[in-house]
RNA sequence: GUGCCCGUAGCUUAGUGGUAAAGCUCCGCUCUGUGGCAGCGGCGAGGUGGGUUCGAUCCCCAUCGGGCACCCCA
């Protein structure tokens, strides 16, 4: 009776957070793999890395990401500081990152600032396999400088090479140009005189968007506005010309590169901030159902929204979550786990004390050895080297430490050879090169 | 935030209105100076809280967590 209070208190700890996960070591290999791939192909495009902080002003993300978008009216964590500021856990890393340039003067380096960033993003919603509330972005960002196409290009291309790099197969890759603030206005209103016609006819979400933000329309899913949507005028025959060339050129850079894409005129973002480009990246097949992967485009507007000067910039993100997701549902192999190659076997209270230095002295060489020290037995601590992997096993004993040597055995042969311990660095070296 | 489905050991699953079985894993022993195999043994569970009942893991409710759809997005 006593003992199964005891248990009940035991399972009633608390489990995690709602959409929050604990990435257990079991999964770093996966994490390592993509967060390294990631991060080369950023330094080898010429961005440098930037790191905001989690934590910022509300009011950041209201301006910035746009206090209409559903991002901050219904999913940003906000929280008031005794100070009473209210701030939020970011949900995004743009706008952070277009406050760090104004903030540290990086407008006055070399134009355009090219820069990445890794970590949590937060966002309240409904969790879901590949949506949950903290998830993790790989993000870029193009800032200053000219409003050059080539980077909307070179944006997309480092995010379809991750892609590849991870040998993610059947990526599709969409975009679309949503207009400028001289011919987006004029489209607005034509799709609002379209949709005017019907708009009994259309969805509820529909009929309230159609004045604020008619755009999302385009975005809408449901049954009853498809026929309606199939209609609708198309973006890109409306845009102004100054769009449409710019849209060109990118077409044109990707095509140089042999980059693949469909153009989705009806492909709209949540942000508000877009203009111009906009894109997403999704796969075809196994992985389909976790949506896109990554998305960006074109903001060139975002800077006067936070209060800034006029600041050209393009960028985008990837969800590190989705990717990996997507790696096992097209049951990629996981990254080998880069492991030690030797194992310290102790044999003796003696013995296992002097092993500690031993220890030290490998390390000291550059040698990674692992250990199981708060195991006695021989057998067992052979039994765990031999069911990690290990190729070679160091033997230290009463004898050993008595004659200062050590026994170097080989767990593939079964070989086995007794060395002094003053040349084991060397030893061990010799044969983790053959 | 809404609707629906789900919740038994670390994992995969079984079964039952009378408090639960197995495989794998893990730990140990056979074997206190030599691993892989084998044999034996051990740890370990019905998310949580209530209700109905003589009695609940099973039925009901709530809550937490997961999943699907909507919405949105990475």
């Amino acid at each position: 009776m006593a003992e199964k209070k005891t248990k009940k208190k035991q399972s009633g700890l608390p489990q995690s957070v709602r959409g929050m996960h604990d990435i257990l070591p079991a999964e770093q290999p996966w994490w390592d793999k993509v967060t390294r791939t990631a991060r080369d192909l950023a330094e080898f495009y010429g961005f440098g890395r930037i790191e905001p902080p989690i934590l910022e002003r509300a009011d950041l993300f209201e301006k910035g990401t746009g206090a209409e978008t559903d991002i901050v009216q219904k999913e940003m964590y906000t929280l008031r500081t005794r100070g009473g500021d209210t701030l939020a856990l970011r949900p995004e890393f743009t706008p952070s990152v277009m406050r760090a340039y104004v903030e540290h003067g990086l407008s006055r380096l070399g134009q355009p600032q090219k820069l990445y960033s890794i970590g949590p993003i937060f966002r309240h919603e409904a969790p879901q396999l590949g949506r949950f509330r903290q998830a993790h972005q790989f993000n870029l960002e193009v800032v200053g400088g000219q409003n050059d196409p080539v980077y909307d290009a070179q944006v997309i291309l480092i995010f379809s090479r991750l892609a590849e790099e991870l040998r993610i197969r059947d990526i599709a890759l969409r975009l679309n140009s949503i207009g400028c603030k001289v011919c987006r206005p004029l489209y607005r209103k034509q799709l609002q005189n379209y949709y005017k016609r019907v708009d009994r006819k259309i969805c509820s979400d529909c009929a309230r968007r159609l004045k604020g933000n008619p755009l999302r329309l385009l975005d809408c899913k449901r049954e009853e506005c498809a026929p309606y949507k199939a209609k609708t005028p198309n973006i890109l025959d409306k845009i102004c010309v100054t769009c449409s060339s710019h849209l060109k050129q990118v077409l044109e850079y990707l095509d140089e590169l042999k980059i693949s894409y469909t153009l989705d005129n009806q492909l709209v973002r949540g942000m508000d901030y877009y203009s111009r480009t906009v894109f997403e990246l999704a796969v075809e097949g196994p992985g389909s159902e976790l949506g896109s992967f990554a998305g960006g485009g074109r903001y060139d507007y975002l800077m006067e929204m936070l209060g800034g000067r006029a600041t050209p910039a393009v960028g985008g993100a990837a969800g590190l979550e989705r990717i990996i997701l997507i790696l096992k549902a097209q049951e990629a192999k996981p990254p080998i786990k880069s492991h030690k190659k030797v194992f310290l076997i102790h044999v003796g209270e003696t013995a296992k004390k002097k092993s500690l230095n031993v220890i030290e002295d490998l390390r000291l060489e550059g040698i990674q050895v692992a250990e199981s020290l708060g195991r006695e037995s021989m057998k067992a601590q052979l039994k765990t080297a031999d069911k990690e992997g290990f190729e070679i096993a160091l033997i230290f004993g009463q004898q050993e430490v008595f004659e200062k040597s050590i026994i170097i055995r080989n767990l593939r042969t079964s070989l086995q050879e007794t060395v002094p311990l003053e040349r084991l660095a060397i030893e061990v070296k010799k044969r983790l090169r053959s």
